[in-house]
DNA sequence: TCGTTCTAGTAGAACGATACACAAATCCAT
DNA sequence: ATGGATTTGTGTATCGTTCTACTAGAACGA
């Protein structure tokens, strides 16, 4: 990219009207340091010259304050902009910046998992470089160079996960996830598969021996799901890339080919469950007959499917977080959202039990 | 929001190895201009000084670039992310920032029209402070002051519309129009209604007198099907609110109240055109049969409602643009992107003139 | 006339980093 | 040993602001 060419600055406008740096600076910042009528000199001169008015970045450096704020998310930017859930988040951070006057740093971070070592660490570049006030994270597994980087450069945070060292704005995730596990639990369910997002490459899918690779946020769904069930219940859990329709899908399909059959396939969003649904109609079998199924956001398409899932709300959860970030009178720590059981079609009473989940015992 | 407390910089660092600032800021920039060792024992130290690399505002100054573009639009952000086109706009820029390793910063405009001037007035404050090294630029009319604000800080830029003064990626919009034109001529259809963005506020319909008053894109696609109409064509222009589907469906509501009726309503982008079939929906008139309605963009939804269009590679758009901006051998001033009639359902030959259009002549 | 308070403006030191020109040390081929 | 590269490293001016402390003069009351 070509510099811009180099023009006329503070110094520049305050030779030709012949004050003072300071007075120029004054006539843009603090109106009443100065007379009007000079002040409307310096206006006009500066316009006679092109001149801009301060220099962001200069004004930055010595302010040590740069109106925008950086939102952090590993998932492709240009995914995000297509995932309901994303765009929710970013419409309720984008609310939030427009109320402050504040612009939003779009940050592209390679996932792990997906990416090589040397891909991540050269997306984490761009973090280092920007100029920003604070950040606001969702999604970001906790172990990503990224948060490394934020604590480095002792940058405001708020994340969408429990954060000891700083601030947060979440559901009760392990709540919510009982709130599923005790809704199957009474519709006689006992034998669960679990999609989880982890950190996963797209397409990869396997059974997760423990829940550490899973997203934090997965991690409690599923550990409240399996409270919600109780002790006759029987989970698994499959490990797939983080949130993709088509992992659902896959996933789906490799549930079904094992024995013994659960009875109820839950996803730890509604993207994944929108592909568990798929992969059983491929095979005839609606969901809510056979299969139950349930999901986790309440995304708009999450109606049409007749999804049974937990209704988070998202946009206020992005507005919030920038709230945090951007209001000085807003100082908890922790803030916790609602989270609500939405029952639809897709969950139905468990079937008779058959030969082979009896056999399973 | 609180500064960040005051951390170690370059000289801080440099004292405590013990060699001059110039040998830390090239451990940093230029890693073959210093020993392999002394560099890591810099690193070390910076590291237990919680030195987090060279400081992005000062860095900017000095080097006179940031590593951040500017997206500028008048919509509204928490509209622009619900909103397909802007997302597939959006998409394609973050994926040519992604592969320059370029963060994106989201700039909110108070849209003209809509906003009181003192509201456009402070939503430029933003730009103004933005530290970006350019911005692209879509969906904004000629006289909204941002787009002076760019010319006073001499930012780059590139448009989506043709700018005599700058840089372009767009499509033949009056071509594309034209498309459309002889589409509905070709079925007979000699009177029609357009549905067409401007500055107007949303819910804001009125009967266009001249064209003055629409988007820059707008007018071209009017033009353009009022050539391929041809001369027996009769074109009434309703223009509304930008690109909200509510105001498709009631300016629809208003066109179909007026005497004579058209056989065809044209809108400027599918959005507008799903509220045209809404209104028509509304009262039992599918489209196709009594009256025809065309789109523009071919938007995913468009496929769903049968739409006929004009597609428009908008991905490929924003990637373009971006590109531009970041990549030095692509010096080309203006590029115009290929658009392509779609036809679907949504179009039919017009019906047997009736009496109250022959009356109309 | 003095002392005090305003008003309008100024000088100069940060802010934190990078580029340029230069210098000392090392190395290689004469 | 000499001359010339090459490698490492150093001072210092500069990027364009804003902030702190200060001053000259006017205004004002007693």
């Amino acid at each position: 990219m070509a510099s811009p060419a180099k023009g006329p600055n503070l110094k520049t406008v305050a030779s030709a009207v012949g004050v003072s740096v300071a007075t120029v600076s004054n006539a843009y910042n603090k109106p009443d340091h100065l007379s009007a009528e000079l002040r409307t000199r310096i206006f006009a001169t500066a316009r006679e010259l092109g001149y801009a008015g301060p220099d962001p970045a200069a004004r930055s450096l010595r302010g040590r304050h740069s109106g925008s704020i950086g939102v952090l998310s590993t998932v492709q930017l240009s995914y995000a902009f297509t995932d309901p859930y994303c765009t929710a988040y970013l419409a309720g951070v984008a609310d939030a910046a427009e109320r402050y006057q504040t612009s939003v740093l779009l940050i592209p971070l390679a996932p792990r998992g997906v990416s090589s070592d040397e891909e991540v660490r050269q997306s984490v570049v761009a973090l280092r470089n920007a100029v920003i006030d604070g950040v606001v994270i969702d999604g970001i597994d906790d172990g990503h160079p990224a948060l490394r980087v934020v604590d480095e450069r002792r940058l405001p945070r708020v994340r969408s996960t429990d954060d000891p060292a700083g601030r947060c704005v979440l559901i009760d995730d392990r709540a919510a996830g009982e709130l599923l596990g005790r809704h199957l639990a009474g519709l006689g369910h006992r034998n669960v598969s679990v999609v989880a997002a982890s950190v996963h490459a797209p397409g990869q899918i396997s059974v997760a021996a423990d829940d550490g690779e899973l997203y934090p946020y997965a991690r409690l769904r599923v550990a409240g799901l399996r409270d919600g069930l109780g002790a006759g219940g029987h989970v698994t859990v499959m490990a797939v890339g983080p949130n993709r329709t088509e992992d659902g899908q896959a996933a789906t399909a490799e549930i079904l080919r094992r024995e013994p059959r659960p009875t109820a396939i839950a996803a730890t969003s509604d993207a994944l469950a929108l592909g568990v649904i798929a992969a059983l109609r491929e095979r005839r079998a609606g969901p809510g007959a056979e299969v139950s199924v349930t999901g986790f956001d309440d995304i708009p398409a999450a109606v049409a499917a007749g999804l049974t899932t937990v209704r988070q709300p998202i946009r206020e959860k992005g507005r919030l977080m920038a709230r945090m970030l951007l209001d000085p009178s807003l100082t908890q720590r922790r803030i916790v959202l609602p989270a609500e059981l939405i029952v639809r079609t897709s969950t139905a009473p468990a079937p008779a039990v058959t030969s082979a989940t009896s056999a399973s015992r």
